[in-house]
DNA sequence: TTGCTAACCGGATAGCTATCCGCGTACTCG
DNA sequence: CGAGTACGCGGATAGCTATCCGGTTAGCAA
């Protein structure tokens, strides 16, 4: 993965600002993830469980609580990766997701990317979601959706409330519906697009 | 207290189906149902646990869990009374709510009451949502609200997916989006309604 | 190398949800 | 009115999340 130590601590000099985690702490971080990430692709996210990782991860479960705060976070971290290569599509990536496009290609772009996106991680975020249904809104991906639907929504619909309308927007796929509409009901994730393409393109007056 | 027994029908409409409950069990129930009521007003949702909710009405705990399942339909069953009102005023009762006003205009209406109605009740119905998120879906409050937008759905867009798009609908006001928005930004349900306005009259193209 | 200290470790613990099963009782039928 | 039985009762239990705190150790400095 990376380096064990941070040995070159002189070098952090301007970086230095978190106060730098000990080496011992980086080694449990990283088998607390392995481990979590071994029973989510073994036997599910029913699996994943603080106990159960800690034991597996060959350390105490107080260890696992003061790394990642709690069940959720724990859960989030592992989809840290794939979010981060989402955030990149969006902000940088090729049109119409990425700059260039119209405001409103690129919202629709954004919306069926992220049901998609969704979709595929549907149970870690669901896991994630029923862990504490509020976690959502201040979690660093919702954020990031956040703030870059704000933007586009400024330059749909300049005169609305862009930060209360990007929030509808995006609970328009949560991860609850999309397994609900995906599991139980055997609808495809090109369906829910098309649903939410009609709906923004609206008023059959 | 009231009838030792269901002898009066009342919620029994045409029911003579269910084998009729004994005497005791209607009992334990409406001293649940009290209990329940009485932590949640004096307490708070945090306070409504199964195990102090069975201590508080005199009673052991895995009746509880016989008479409502889990923590989620319980908590749900306390808000029974609250969603029959509900339910009648978009299905009889005056319009443009009810029946008689473009389906448009009810639809718009819809949403503003199911917005306030949420708002009203989101402590109750954000611990059930926390409790599991899934479930939502499958209580008979959302189905009937899904019943009813389906309808609405299938008059004024003919060749959508009504069952989709009313699901998408509905999650414009998840419990926890509203407690987010409400408790955490300031903002006030009045601003809500007016974001799914602007969303629903669309495309400044 | 040695000593110091802040940070980390992890088992014990409290309180929760949900299930199980032997005991007790309300209702039915003769 | 009296006996049988199906149903309800509720304490004991397992497994979970999250917290706490005394013992331990990594990293730094001399």
């Amino acid at each position: 993965m990376r380096d064990e130590r941070n040995t070159d601590g002189t070098e952090l000099a301007l970086a230095g600002q978190p106060p730098l985690e000990r080496s011992d702490a980086a080694r449990n971080r990283q088998r607390i993830l392995d481990a979590a990430a071994q029973l989510l692709a073994e036997k599910g996210p029913e699996a994943v469980t603080m106990n159960v990782v800690a034991q597996l991860a060959g350390i105490g479960v107080g260890t696992v609580y003061r790394r990642f705060g709690d069940l959720t976070q724990l859960l989030l971290a592992l989809l840290d990766h794939r979010e981060r290569q989402f955030q990149q599509a969006f902000l940088s990536g090729p049109m119409p997701l990425g700059p260039g496009a119209p405001p409103r290609d690129r919202l629709r772009a954004f919306l069926h990317a992220l049901v998609d996106h969704v979709a595929e991680h549907q149970t870690v975020m669901l896991a994630a979601e029923a862990a504490s249904p509020l976690a959502r809104y201040t979690t660093g991906p919702y954020l990031a959706w956040h703030l870059h639907v704000s933007m586009l929504v400024r330059r749909i619909w300049p005169d609305a409330d862009a930060g209360v309308m990007a929030n509808l927007l995006l609970s328009l796929c949560p991860p609850s519906l999309i397994r609900h509409l995906t599991a139980r009901q055997g609808i495809t994730p090109e369906q829910i697009r098309m649903s939410i393409d009609q709906l923004l393109d609206a008023p059959p007056r």
